[in-house]
DNA sequence: AGCAAAACGGCGGGCCCCGCCGTTTATGAC
DNA sequence: GTCATAAACGGCGGGGCCCGCCGTTTTGCT
């Protein structure tokens, strides 16, 4: 959001945002974005102007609740057992991705990007702060090397899209991350 | 298809379904109903006619995928170690379902379902068909004996629908598989 | 050949996304 | 307070999509 935007565009950029998050949990990740309009009282050009894309929209949806996570993996880290630890930032995420819906969608890219490498701060921001979390597990053994942070969250982002469907979607997202998270067969 | 079905819809039927083939290849599994009809040269409603939902295509496209899976599966029972046996095949569902477009979304409810029981045909035909290599590697405590074979077509769904905007997306869905298979972080 | 029913496709309705452009509104300078 | 300017607005049309409808066409049987 620029600096020096008129009061009744922020107003406006508000009232879209609060609007969109409602929409988009009683949707998905396709929410109409005219009839985000329509339940903000703006026309849809205006949606348009805030947010020029469905996944700027989605990004933005799913902001703070990505600084939470973000700001959680700080707070972990460190604190305790490492396998344990990461293992409870990861089921909040995927407690997030499962029952907010939205947050999957931005965390992979959509076939929509221009330039690959300008994609997904939403998927960096997570990386970047849990990457302590992966270090400490990874250095006690406790995790496997070859997982990136990128790999658990893509993973849980499908688990998510997987199971949106599902009677009970968060329930079932955290069953099939924990058999992932333990192996469905490990080798020893 | 019906018994007695006349020939001219016989031969819509299939014109439309291998249009709808490489339509969903092309475009994923949300490829227009009216562009399949346009590419097919036949109006949209006969497209409706003989695949009255989205899904009801999809699980046409996907179907002798699905026979081939099967297949394999029965081909492989009993064959060699088990839980080797087990991974190759779950390997070429990821591979399937990573390529051809269409299957994850077959392979998981997608909301329009009105009764939960009696969906999912295309699932439960690979779960049957599957069911004794997994059964086997349970049996040799090769493989978690708490993972159904729903758990994991669910995951594999889940995997192929993250990966599929990926540079390469069949890659990227055999390594994130394989992770969650040996396992993200096994407890001795 | 005639008939009945299966099968057809064009159309309208409703919805959506997107770009456009004339109108409105907020803001800063005087 | 006034005025000018540019930011911001919303309505509209275009194109696309899905869906139900219904008059027309085509097939297969007698």
């Amino acid at each position: 959001m620029p600096e020096g935007q008129r009061a009744d565009a922020r107003r406006n950029y508000e009232r879209i945002l609060a609007v969109a998050v409602d929409e988009v949990a009683a949707h998905g990740a396709n929410a109409s974005l005219e009839q985000i309009a329509r339940v903000a009282g703006v026309g849809s050009a205006t949606v348009r102007r805030h947010f020029p894309s469905r996944r700027a929209l989605l990004e933005a949806v799913s902001h703070k609740r990505i600084e939470d996570l973000s700001d959680r993996a700080r707070e972990l880290a460190g604190t305790g057992e490492s396998r344990a630890t990461l293992l409870a930032w990861l089921n909040e995420v995927v407690e997030y991705s499962a029952t907010a819906r939205g947050l999957a969608a931005v965390l992979v890219p959509d076939g929509g990007e221009v330039e690959p490498a300008q994609v997904n701060g939403c998927a960096a921001a997570l990386e970047d702060a849990a990457s302590p979390l992966l270090q400490d597990a990874v250095r006690d053994g406790a995790v496997s090397s070859e997982a990136t942070l990128a790999d658990l969250l893509a993973l849980i982002a499908g688990i998510a899209m997987a199971t949106e469907h599902y009677p009970d979607p968060a329930a079932q997202a955290h069953r099939l991350f924990q058999l992932a998270f333990t192996g469905l067969a490990p080798q020893h």
